[in-house]
DNA sequence: CGCACAGTTGACAATAGTCAAACGATGTGG
DNA sequence: CCACATCGTTTGACTATTGTCAACTGTGCG
């Protein structure tokens, strides 16, 4: 506990972080005993909103889950993108905190809160090793509030691309399952900016692009810096 | 678990969060058993610093620190100011993922690393006490994520002192522990944006100024308003 | 009293946002 | 199978918010 982990991933609440290996979309994960009931999510279809009355934790089966919260005129930030094996559903004050929808065709499996709460009090070991990666969520919402504060724009979609690509075994070509504005929506920026920074990075050789949900990652070493804001022109 | 929390406060790990009431700078905290070694530390002294090896968790007794990350050129982050009553220490593969440093003269309880997680193991509701907090941390992250990467700068500053009024018990005058340098690192803006967007709050009739460190919220409507991306003219 | 430092203000620059148009892929109907 | 409609992406011209730089002011401490 508080000490480094292993591989393999497990998203509780909105963050991703690394635990116990496991195959990618199978069985229970997250050490969390039990199955809930399936459901079938449409691309775009809402799983719950912001503010909604916080019946149920989700596991991600198959497909991604963007997680937002909004500013009463409409301006939204992502505060994180959900993949198979993570968990979703946190609540304060009985109340989802964030809203939840799905990016892609998603498979989910639903656990009543009811029921959560009560494996958490009895499983031995749940609580902690939910703690533990919890813990980690926390990590990485500091290291995007670094970004979201600090970082200029070459800077947060050099971080962006490749934590997509840690993410995908650190391979040369990373996909991106989410659009533009999504994109935009969880650095802080306007769809307008993504494009324009990913041209710029593309006319430098630092990347290439098969697609717009395609990219290849040219020079990594390039990227690093960016992301690490080692660069005294950092765009 | 997952429900409405008491008031008091407790800051586990860089966000404050509420939860049982206790009296502000007194004995240990958090439903920590035991007694740390007290440690006093001046003002602008370092606690630890970020990747340092993390030998200890600490309690704040009295005074305030803050806590960020830089990046390699210097640019700096604050992800959290810490009162009396907050714990620190969040540790990730053994190194500590932040640094914290003392805003103003500050005493501490020193508990050794390994002695904090045998508590963890063997206190009976520690592990899910520690859960629930570093929940409520995880929700103060999103929130400020939604701070950094959609508020004007209007809108950031408004939120800041609505949230320290919070932390004050809602008093009209908010008294400013941090100076402009640490107000912007923490809302992602320089000092003279954070200078210049007060003094307009001030013109407005928004607010007042008994000096520099001492505010008073004159229209919290307004505030609230702007906090919540609600007016048309954000600025 | 004056030195040092934090805070404030203003002129100007630059990064990112806005608005609008064009482009490209994808999917549907003729 | 092609034409067309639609939606997301890309690009460019222009705007605006915030940052930079520098000077000035106020406050507190030796």
């Amino acid at each position: 506990m508080y000490s480094q982990m292993s591989s393999g991933s497990i998203r509780t609440f909105g963050f991703r972080t690394a635990v116990a290996p496991r195959s990618a979309t199978q069985e229970p994960v997250g050490g969390f005993p039990g199955r809930g009931l399936a459901e079938s999510i449409d691309i775009g279809e809402t799983v719950f909103s912001e503010g909604e009355s916080a019946e149920n934790v989700y596991e991600v089966i198959q497909g991604v889950v963007r997680l937002y919260k909004l500013l009463a005129d409409g301006r939204r930030q992502i505060t994180g993108f959900l993949f198979p094996g993570d968990l979703l559903g946190f609540a304060h004050g009985g109340h989802y905190i964030y809203a939840a929808e799905a990016i892609t065709e998603l498979r989910l499996r639903r656990y009543s809160r009811a029921r959560f709460e009560r494996m958490v009090d009895e499983v031995p070991g749940l609580a902690q090793h939910i703690l533990k990666v919890t813990f980690a969520e926390l990590r990485g919402a500091q290291d995007q509030m670094l970004l979201l504060g600090r970082k200029s724009a070459a800077e947060k979609i050099a971080s962006f691309l490749l934590n997509m690509a840690e993410r995908q075994g650190n391979a040369e070509e990373v996909r991106l399952a989410m659009g533009r504005a999504d994109i935009a929506d969880y650095l802080g920026l306007t769809k307008e900016t993504v494009c324009k920074t990913l041209s710029e990075l593309k006319r430098e050789g630092v990347i290439a692009a098969q697609s717009a949900s395609c990219i290849e990652l040219r020079d990594r070493g390039q990227l690093e810096e960016l992301a690490a804001g080692e660069l005294s022109h950092p765009c």
